[in-house]
DNA sequence: TTGAAAGCGTTACCAA
DNA sequence: TTGGTAACGCTTTCAA
């Protein structure tokens, strides 16, 4: 029907350089057991054939696939986007693919796909959400794959994460406003979250008031419409934080875009940032940096959670069986010109 | 020594419903061969024992591997994250599967990836680049899969591409800066341009001045140093512009980002924007909404553009052979507060 | 409507 | 150091 091109296979590299396919094969995957005379001849053959190993058949023989898969809520305007990068960079250098799925935040999408990512008996699955159908849950534990839960700490992973504790940062992000001076501190988050770690930093944020007694919550949770983007929702929820408490002089948003409307927002209301108003976001985006916005973030290690969690896959798939592990990256607090 | 784990198999399912392997398949590819009662059956056998197709198997076998592989220069801080998702949603509903590799805008590396992707034997290529190595570019002519070029135009496609003229949108906006009664337009760009893009925005600009007899060239080439984000080569452009030519009364920034570091630093200077000076950028994130920075911008098909080029694929792949397509999606001028 | 047999291109295992 | 043979799990092809 379709695209029935002619690949190069094993047979004929071998045939051309007068061997067996299976020392094709190995000049591949362990040259130093070939006599150098003999690589180089394959060598020869190979490149002047062209050929490309077929990996799905390597796979299907060896039972490694050299494939990961990564589950992704969404790249744009996301956190995921450099951690992808570094997933992609450390796989590729060490000759594993990535494949990648979205699930659009929803659980039911997850499910789905994990289960499509499955289909390809991948060597490592990664998960950007840590909000699993229960399906996926049982599909995951028993399909026996090293697991890497990403960009929190689960008190009960599946298998292993690397991240850093939303809440943690959240609440020492609302600890330095309060430090420098700030009493009446608001928090700015989408009304409809995606994703649990927006609950995550609200509730590091209310433990933050609770813990230096400064009063009530004023925590907006600004209604997303439809088509609204994040700065949309910051300008809106700061908006609805001066209505409800007029005398709020710190926010906290959920994301550095959402501090980018409410920045704005409150250069349109005339405030002075961070006199009148300070302005944190998190996330540190390149929007935040001193030449940008020059907000004050919380910075979290986006790619370096990307590269780890690959590590984690690659060795766990290795020989060594190391145990399950939790890894925290950390985060840090970046003091800029907006608070 | 790994993970040998023991799968379901095709024949487990076929045992447990009491048919032969082929019929199982048959269930899964074309139910509707399969008489019903024995359909439901076979499905019964499949939950039952959580059975997982092994795509890697039926790919070797039929010749179809169900995956696209996507070649991205980079995610993190891009133009392509939107058009990674639009991609992905577009191969899932289809039941593909989307491999992707990081290319650093370094044509060895794509050429190195792209190696590596035919070796899944992908049933269609995205490049996000259009300057490729001419190994790169034999490798591909002879695989005979449909290889999608996006996000340009390239008068000499290797089969397909999708995007819109980056030329002409720059040339666009620059005639829209000029049609507001700008005279002496600058344009920003990365010295180091990541991607030949960058270069057609800035012919573009070029020669909009040249139809408009609007003397010379102001560009700005701002030296990128290592580390440097976007917003700081927009910050230091706009210093090096306003040095060389004060009386320069608009900037067109090669992106979004630029844009914004642009606009920091003019009200930096005490600038007005856009009644000193106007600034337009490139893109049309979500940065520039008109809660965000209400930047006047080009808005770009990013999302529409991965989706069309799943289809462009799935449709090539399919029974059609259809010919090689340039589809452009054209872009649009949003006038917003800056110019 | 269902099945048997023969691959698909590679690697594991054992032998030479 | 090299090779023969038998998988790996599925789909194609042909036959019943």
């Amino acid at each position: 029907m379709q695209n029935k091109h002619k690949w190069v296979t094993m047979i004929d590299v071998a045939e051309a350089a007068d061997v067996s396919a299976i020392t094709v094969s190995r000049v591949l995957r362990q040259p130093e057991k070939v006599r150098p005379e003999t690589r180089e001849r394959v060598r020869a053959a190979i490149h002047a054939l062209g050929y490309v190993p077929d990996e799905a058949a390597g796979a299907l023989s060896s039972r490694r696939s050299r494939i990961v898969g990564a589950l992704i809520s969404t790249l744009a305007s996301s956190f995921f986007a450099s951690t992808v990068d570094g997933l992609s960079n450390e796989l590729r250098a060490a000759g594993y693919q990535l494949l990648l799925a979205n699930t659009d935040y929803t659980p039911e999408i997850e499910a789905e796909s994990i289960q499509a990512l499955l289909g390809r008996r991948p060597d490592g699955l990664v998960l950007s959400s840590t909000a699993h159908t229960e399906a996926a849950e049982r599909l995951l534990r028993t399909s026996g794959i090293p697991v890497v839960e990403i960009w929190e700490l689960p008190e009960a992973p599946i298998d292993c994460a690397v991240g850093f504790s939303n809440h943690a940062a959240a609440r020492a992000m609302t600890e330095f406003l309060a430090d420098s001076g700030r009493r009446r501190i608001g928090f700015v988050v989408n009304n409809r979250p995606r994703g649990t770690r927006a609950r995550a930093r609200a509730e590091g944020y209310a433990e933050a008031l609770a813990a230096r007694a400064m009063g009530p919550l004023r925590l907006v949770e600004a209604v997303a419409m439809a088509g609204d983007t994040d700065p949309e929702i910051g300008a809106r929820g700061l908006g609805e934080l001066l209505d409800r408490w007029p005398d709020t002089d710190a926010v906290f948003c959920v994301s550095d875009q959402v501090a980018l409307g409410a920045l704005c927002e409150a250069r349109r209301r005339g405030l002075d940032v961070p006199n009148d108003i300070a302005i944190a976001g998190f996330g540190d985006f390149e929007i935040a940096s001193e030449a940008g916005l020059a907000l004050t973030t919380v910075r979290v290690p986006g790619f370096a959670i990307g590269k780890q969690a690959a590590r984690l896959i690659l060795a766990r798939s290795g020989s060594s069986p190391s145990h399950p592990a939790i890894i925290d990256l950390g985060f840090e607090i970046v003091r800029r010109a907006t608070a």
